[in-house]
DNA sequence: ACTTGTTTGAAACAACTGTTTTATACCCGT
DNA sequence: ACGGGTATAAAACAGTTGTTTCAAACAAGT
């Protein structure tokens, strides 16, 4: 008895459940509900009846994949734990805080920029955000939900009392989103506008330009306070 | 002879083909080319031979429904024309200058950001976006690169000779764009994290947050260039 | 009224869709 | 060696797909 598996215990494969994953998740990002059963078993080298034995049926394993790409981008691409902050108001904490602030920019930017480790993860969940499908609309909200918490609250730290402030915080935010997702919604828009430079691609300068925008910000907003009190 | 219609002379009702794009275009946004051409022509009030008989073939009519999109966005918001700006550097033609940004910002907004009038063009492009089909490709690098155009060249004269500089000019477009395509694009992103405030919606408001920070960024690099020199 | 070209709907078409069935191979504990 | 649970492939299944055919309805010119 037991849930060993068949035929792949002494080999270093992967399962045809994961191979399907794998390949169906690429074409679903290409082709969306057009993709066929047919043409991902295909791919995946296995015949059509391992869509429904290992998945139940194709809407299923199309589920999996984008559980699967927000699991991986969650692993590959970790945001900084911001939970236990140490307080205080001086200069060396408020630069620690801004340090961290930058790593988690870096993080979110390599989830939506990064081309080498996740190529069709970002289509797929793409897909999703702008035509959610009902089977998948909970598990997403969950996975950008637990981020977005973190970085509200790292916002606030990094604002400090005097300007922290709801209102601010989602100013701060939609701008951090846009402009980090824009490293992939826009990426046919920059190739057709001449946009790319070398550096517009790579997350981490992309993300350390974002951060130095909000810091700037953030500066020019006390600087204001300061003169007006 | 001739190519007058046929049974619609008389009446103010829209033609067959028009009813299909309008129809098929909102399908189209929904559910991309897994879209029948039976619930297509359903929704439209038609038999499913007209599709084939007005367009050719379902790939045919998909095209003509993005092309639609880019005509109706262009029409409805048109972008304030900056080919003929005045020269100088005194006070009233940089307001003038930075007003007319305003209004472009704006006219951008509009067309990622209204929902009124362009239900579904928007999810149509940014299907075509994320996922480029070879048929549309060039048609929708016309659509962008004229007003791309349009906004590096008023963001050089708002810039000026002292500031201006592709590389510059280059790093506020990507800001710009990425900020007015994500009203479109986080759209559900911005309600699964409660970031939708009455006014984070309205794309005027947007844009004018959009314009107030590149006018600042522009302020701040100007005081830069003063000190240092 | 008759012809002409245009537009439409119902039916038919072959190809393809997701899913199920059936039979066979495989590993593992006994 | 053998039986039981697991995994796979090939074939068959009913339903749907995009497209075509064909006859009829229609408006306009003569």
């Amino acid at each position: 008895m037991g849930k060993r598996s068949g035929r792949l215990s002494q080999a270093s494969e992967v399962s045809t459940a994961e191979r399907l994953i794998e390949v169906a998740g690429e074409i679903f990002a290409q082709k969306g509900n057009a993709a066929t059963v047919r043409e991902i078993c295909a791919a995946a080298g296995c015949s059509v009846a391992a869509i429904n034995y290992h998945f139940g049926d194709k809407q299923r394993l199309y589920v999996r994949c984008v559980e699967a790409a927000c699991e991986r981008k969650q692993r590959l691409f970790p945001v900084p734990n911001v939970d236990s902050l140490p307080g205080g108001t001086d200069l060396q904490t408020r630069k620690h805080r801004e340090e961290l602030l930058r790593e988690f920019l870096r993080a979110l930017a390599r989830r939506t920029g990064s081309e080498a480790t996740a190529p069709w993860q970002n289509t797929l969940m793409l897909r999703e955000i702008i035509a959610p499908s009902e089977q998948v609309a909970e598990r997403l909200g969950e996975y950008f939900k637990a981020d977005f918490q973190r970085l509200d609250r790292l916002l606030g730290e990094v604002l400090g009392e005097v300007l922290n402030s709801p209102a601010l915080r989602r100013s701060l935010a939609t701008q951090i989103i846009a402009r980090s997702m824009f490293l992939r919604t826009g990426k046919s828009l920059r190739a057709i506008l001449g946009l790319d430079t070398p550096e517009n691609e790579i997350p981490e300068h992309v993300a350390d330009e974002i951060c130095d925008s909000i810091l700037n910000q953030i500066s020019a907003l006390r600087t204001n306070m300061k003169i007006s009190s």
